[in-house]
Formats: structure tokens, C-alpha cells, sequence
DNA sequence: CTTGACCTTGTCGCAGCGTCAACGTTTCTA
DNA sequence: TAGAAACGTTGACGCTGCGACAAGGTCAAG
């Protein structure tokens, strides 16, 4: 037989076939005056074992383990931890299903798919084309995906803020504030009616210390205009003195 | 932030973060004086929105078409059409667990696993050394595995032959032919009781023509020694002579 | 004699990074 | 203050199981 009967009889490829001799899961049959590989039965019936055993899903890797051992006992060995691997990938499988039924059931933002805790908050904000909103929402966005577990509680706790209308307002202020300079006279009345509209609940989750000290407070802060950003260190500044102020009190 | 930064954020590594520059999923930073990539809240949001995607199971390729899409409409239909794909990939792990379960349940052979057909027929084969029955069970798994799918009703057929006991003795006496010459005495004797032995069923299922047309009867011939070999010849003409006497009658 | 269907070896490509290598920078520590 | 540990840089190979191509040689049929 040559390689292309072998391998239609079997119904492999003959790539297939060469690639076993190429790993040596298949040992190279004598050859033909001509070069070509010249088949028995003996491959064949070891070829027909082999792709028995990559159909149930063996690795050509445990396949050779298997074929190796003269015992009959590993096989059942692979086949049991076989059946293991596929049983948790079917579970994985489950849950991402579920996963992406709950994304296709919220209606989807143009974000992403976010956390249920976020998507909540947002979902009871009020629509605005504010650019310091949108930025807002981006840093939150970010700090979902930031992974410490943290966020769920943070955005339990603004709930009251998006649902006051009034922020809408206070967001168009800092719009105003965008190519301001660090010394506006805007800055410190809107810096102090935004860190009166942050409800109390707010103040447990907020990080301990200087915000500038992690690297994300940091970042964060520098991702505003000056203005803009002289507000939010003020809000910052102002939250952390009501936090001292309360744990006094 | 520095990539080591952002990649822990975010909650992936630094080669995945350079990998994503690489193939331009993520654009580059700009760089610090000291050559290192100075990230901003602009990259961490994006890559966060990568993460998730990704998470969901989506490819890096199609993660680039929902993020190249301004529209989120984009991403309704790959998610849908990737939740088909995990119900596929999901009732092909069942079904292979399904055959694995069944594989778990019969006793393992040595030649691997086999189609339930012969499996049967070797279940109720009485056990022997004999190097050419087992020789005969090679080749049965080799039609097994051959997948012209003929090979369920020829082992259906050969039933009663592998529960006669007589064919014990029969295979011995062909095993102390291995060594002996194509024009050995005992050859044709053998040939006539094996042939006898055929259960008539059989006839209907076996391939017309010569049995060295075809590739695989050629094949499988010369797999035996010579007088074996003769005597196999004769027991397919004694078939084929068989076939025509009934098609006649 | 040509055409087409085989065969040969060798190489690249695939997905998504992990893992060196070989080197420069920053930062902590003794 | 020096040295080590822990970052950063680019570049390249490895993994799985072949498919696809290149650039031929071989063989049977028209």
C-alpha cells in the first residue's frame, strides 16, 4: 500500500500520516525502489489504533503513552482522566453560557459588557452627553474590571448619587471647566457641592490614605485637565476630611 | 503606570498586554525617557474592555471587531453566534463522554477500543494464543476501523463461527503452517474444513470481484506467510464459489 | 508526449500567549 | 554605596495537529 491508500482506508490524511512518522508515533515502513513508502499491515492496523484513539480525543501525546504501555490498564487510566478533563470543560462551557445569557439579556452598552453591580448603577443614572460623565463612567468602568472585589460595594454605595438629578448639573460645571486654567475661581464652590452630593455610604469603601499614593488614584487624577483635575483632588481632599470628622465623632 | 502596573489592574501579564501592542488590538503608549511604556487611564480602560471580552471567550480577532465597530450593535451578533458555538463544542463533549462511558463499561482489549459490533463478536470468542487468530482479530479491527461502515454485519455474520469451538483446533493447525511451504500438503485440507466452516450468512456480506483487486485484500494476503497464505487464497475462492453456486441456485 | 494524479522533503501558518535569552533600569537592602 | 532583586526592553522559539504551499520526482492513461 501507498501512503494514500493507507490513509483513506484508515480515513486519515496522508499529512496526517507523515506527521505521525514525524513524532515517531509511527514507526517508517520500508520503502519502494522509487522512494515511495510502502505500507503493511502492521501500519495499518496501528495507524486504524491510532485514530481510534485521537477520535474519543486522546492527545497524540497520551496516544504514544498508551500505545507504549504493553499493559492494557494505562488506557483505562487516560480514558478516566479524559473523561474528568471533559466533564469540567462542559461545566466551564455551562457557565460561560450562562454568563453570556445574562450580557445578551441587559440591554448592552457600548462599553462592554460590565459587572451586574455596574450595569445596575448605570442603568438607574440618568442619560447625559456630559464628557466628565462619560469619563466617569469610564474610571468606574475601570475600577470593575480592576478585579480587587471592591467595586460591587462602591457601586451599591453611588446608587443615591445617580439618582439625583441634580448631578447633572454639577457635571456640566466641570464640562465648563475643561481648558481652565488651575486657578479658575469656579473650582472650590463646585469642588464643595460635589462632595456634598457624595451620600455617606460612599465614605466606608473609600481607600485608606493618600489616593495619590496607590499608582490608580494617581493615574486617575492625571487623566483630567488642570481645572478639572484641582476639582477632583478637592472632592477627594473633602471626603477624606468627613471620614476623619466621622471616625472622631 | 508602567506595564507591570496596568497588566496587574487590570488583572492580566505583561506578555499579554506586549502581545496585544504586537498584533495592534492595543495601541502603544507613549514611552518614558528610560525607553519603558508609560500607560495611561486611556489604555487601562481599553484593555480592561479586552479582559472582559476576552473573558467571555471571545478571540482577540473578533474582540477587534467589536472594538473597531463603533456601533454595539457588532456585538449582540458575535456574542449570539458565540453562544451557538459553545452549544456545539457543548453537545460534542457530551457525546464524546458518551462514548466514553460506554468504552469504560466493557472490558478494555488490548487492541484499544472498538466498535460495539466487534467487540461482541470478540466478547463471545473463546480465548486462545493462537498468534493467528490473533492475527484474524488485526484484521478485524483493521475493517473495523476502515469505516466503509460493511464491517457491523460481517462480524454480525461471523457469530456462530467465533462460538464454535471446532475453530480452536482449525487455527492451530493453520498456525503450524507458518513455517511451512506454499506447496505443503496439509494446506488444502485445511482450507476445505475452514471454508466448511463459514456460516452461510457470510457469503451475503462479502465483496465481489477478486479479493486481490482491492487494495486491502491484497494487502491483507500478503500479510501471512506463504503457506498461510495458500490457504487463505483457497478459502476465499472456496467462498466465492460459494456466492455463485447459491446466486445460481 | 502530455496530462493528471500520485509521491517526496521542507517550510510556514494557526491562537494566545509562556518562557527563555541577553541586556538595561530602578529600587530595596546590607 | 555597592550589590542584589525586581522591574523594563526586544527577539525568538515552543506548544497542538495538522493544512497548505513550494518545487520537484514517478507513474498510468489518453
Amino acid at each position: 500500500m501507498r501512503i494514500g491508500e493507507i490513509a483513506a482506508l484508515v480515513g486519515v490524511t496522508s499529512r496526517a500520516v507523515r506527521h505521525y512518522h514525524h513524532i515517531g508515533l509511527l514507526p517508517e515502513p520500508a520503502r519502494q525502489a522509487n522512494g515511495y513508502r510502502a505500507y503493511t499491515v502492521r501500519e495499518a492496523v496501528l495507524l486504524a489504533r491510532i485514530r481510534r484513539l485521537t477520535e474519543i480525543g486522546l492527545s497524540l501525546d497520551e496516544v504514544r503513552d498508551v500505545l507504549a504501555d504493553d499493559a492494557g490498564r494505562e488506557l483505562g487510566e487516560v480514558l478516566a482522566e479524559l473523561d474528568a478533563d471533559l466533564a469540567r470543560q462542559e461545566r466551564e462551557i455551562q457557565e460561560r453560557r450562562q454568563v453570556l445569557a445574562a450580557l445578551l439579556e441587559a440591554p448592552l452598552t457600548s462599553d462592554g459588557p460590565l459587572s451586574p453591580a455596574l450595569a445596575a448603577l448605570l442603568d438607574h443614572a440618568p442619560a447625559t452627553t456630559s464628557p466628565a460623565a462619560a469619563k466617569d463612567r469610564e474610571h468606574l468602568a475601570l475600577l470593575d474590571a480592576a478585579g480587587d472585589g471592591a467595586g460591587a460595594e462602591l457601586f451599591a454605595a453611588l446608587r443615591p448619587l445617580a439618582e439625583n438629578p441634580g448631578v447633572l448639573a454639577l457635571y456640566e460645571r466641570l464640562d465648563a471647566l475643561e481648558g481652565a486654567g488651575a486657578d479658575d475661581p469656579r473650582i472650590a464652590p463646585l469642588a464643595a457641592e460635589l462632595a456634598a452630593a457624595v451620600p455617606d455610604e460612599v465614605l466606608a469603601v473609600i481607600p485608606e490614605g493618600e489616593p495619590s499614593a496607590t499608582g490608580l488614584g494617581r493615574v486617575l487624577l492625571d487623566d483630567y485637565p488642570p481645572a478639572q483635575r484641582a476639582v477632583v483632588r478637592r472632592v477627594m481632599e473633602e471626603l477624606a476630611e468627613r471620614v476623619r470628622r466621622r471616625g472622631t465623632a
